[in-house]
DNA sequence: GTGAAAGCGCTAACAG
DNA sequence: CTGTTAGCGCTTTCAC
């Protein structure tokens, strides 16, 4: 493997002339570039990657991490993000904790040992640890898709807390009264789905109901998750059956409608479904999903403007606030 | 931040010392560990990762290609990939390339700078780029859901052209006679689907049926391609109609099932479908789908087992053949 | 056991 | 314009 002192030599040069020609810097002759670029031919010349980073003490790798990819809102999340930070000269490393919190902190560390010159997190397993880091790093964390009360730390916020309620109301104007909740995470989350929550927990307030607990599940957010879920609904007598569940997730949304539908329930006649996410797929769902659209483009983007301004110098613009609505997307499962 | 040699300083030994009390080497007497340890904690140093590539002249970084990583199936993939190679030690760096060709090839030079070990592409747009890049570093590529004709290139294959046949009896076992098939790249493609063009042309051939050129529909592999192909279908009169339809992709399936739905038709009564890849979402379509499962996690084994024993000398065991087999999963779409 | 020193391949500063 | 040199932080001989 050739490396740049080969190609001086070859070319009969100093590696700085090398250098400077590889960079496209000026001063370097019309009859030396030639030279150099014969002996790169020849030798078929590639400048080491890693050398130039210990030198820069850059990486151009940040890293991405997600509970799961397979999940296809995160999916989506993550072709928005990789796209634009290769589009900016960045290549982008993908590690997922599959919920584990040790995978977590070995991602973490990578900002440590400067292999990861940033981190965009989709998940977060233990907030205390990613306080912790984002103290230290300030510029090299931002949360996409997580929120963490911290003043401190860069993240992508949105108003998840209106977007419930309008989700909600909603489902209160279809006539709904009795209404379940599935959150992704454990009820009450410390923090994604916390707004969510209380958002629940207002609506039910404010509208004088009580909640019943039994309409409360606390699941994970997979298709077989909202499948059980849907199992358990079917299976309630007409008293203490929901009229309307609102999900965290269409995957959970779904999974619930395949199993009542499955159960000889009608959606939404027997029981209306509201999604999160508008995941492409909702839409051909076996009942179209009325759902909440989350504005991915936008969040990565801004993700990506965030995690820039704060490793390069010159501020990269921000995408605006205003670019970050949920909206309500009403289609036929409620 | 904090280097090696300020440890030694601050533990009054010589760098060599910390180095091998790091590398949990022997001879390192206790009081010096204990030392050495006291300023690592005090100074909150941590290794650089890049200096150690640079002396040991490798990344630990895996490169994974996808045209879009918001494929369900490819998503799959990965996730199979990565966990299996972060077991072992390694980082996964994911780049898509929304078919283009030149993503496709600042991919691959990142091996020749040496900034991946090794990469694993589950897309291939410019298989001639692919088999001189392999020609050059036949140790560092495998390709897992793609197939080039080389023998020169470490691949992961499957009997797609049996698979193919399978789904396509199947059909046939149901009285089916107008069979429309949806590749998932050109028609007839060189590489990945050639063969399941061919198991389609050689089917109609064995059952001395002729080919309708317009039941072939040369389409590209998402949701949206399948519902506009489903479109075309719900459009033709009964004599004209497929009366089934096979796809290269549970995703092109979907569409499908959604589109000649909503035009009224009846799945599998006026059309039956067959899909392929069986995804989990397959199983909650508005018709369970039938389809030809893959083995995603053998396949990845694979992947990563042919990876690994091309960059360590140590080999380690391929999967074998036998565990890479694809099965037709009927269900109600069929 | 352990310190000193020589690089890994590159860039940037400094003389000419 | 351009060659030389000094590191970036780490590992690995090689003596002592």
């Amino acid at each position: 493997m050739a490396t740049i002192s080969e190609i001086a030599k070859a070319a009969g040069v100093g590696v700085g002339t090398v250098s400077r020609y590889l960079n496209n810097e000026p001063h370097v002759s019309e009859p030396k570039q030639k030279k150099i670029q014969a002996a790169i031919d020849e030798l078929h010349y590639t400048p080491s990657a890693i050398a130039t980073q210990l030198r820069s003490q850059t990486t151009k790798n940040i890293g991405f991490l997600v509970s799961r990819i397979t999940n296809p809102f995160l999916a989506a999340l993550f072709d928005a993000v990789e796209t634009n930070l290769k589009a900016r000269g960045y290549q982008v490393l993908v590690s997922q904790t599959h919920d584990d919190p040790t995978a977590e902190k070995r991602f973490l560390d990578q900002i440590k040992t400067h292999q990861l010159d940033g981190v965009i997190m989709a998940s977060v397993e233990d907030a205390d640890l990613v306080r912790q880091i984002a103290a230290e790093y300030p510029n090299s964390i931002v949360l996409l898709n997580e929120e963490i009360e911290d003043a401190a730390i860069k993240q992508v916020t949105l108003d998840h807390y209106q977007a419930t309620l309008n989700g909600l109301n909603y489902l209160y104007q279809q006539g709904h009264r009795r209404i379940a909740y599935a959150t992704g995470g454990d009820f009450p989350s410390l923090r994604h789905g916390q707004s969510r929550t209380q958002a629940y927990q207002d609506f039910y307030t404010a509208h004088q109901l009580t909640i019943d607990p039994n309409l409360i599940y606390p699941k994970r957010h997979g298709l077989k998750d909202g499948q059980m879920i849907g199992e358990t609904i079917a299976q309630l007598n007409r008293a203490q059956r929901p009229e309307a569940i609102f999900t965290n997730s269409d995957e959970v949304a779904m999974g619930v409608i395949a199993a009542v539908q499955a159960a000889g329930l009608r959606v939404p006649e027997d029981l209306a479904v509201v999604g999160y996410d508008d995941q492409p797929m909702a839409q051909f769902a076996p009942v179209p999903l009325t759902t909440i659209k989350q504005p991915v483009r936008a969040m990565a983007e801004q993700a990506v403007a965030l995690l820039l301004q704060g490793l390069n110098a010159k501020a990269e613009p921000v995408a605006s606030k205003r670019d970050l609505q949920l909206t309500l997307v009403i289609r036929k499962s409620a």
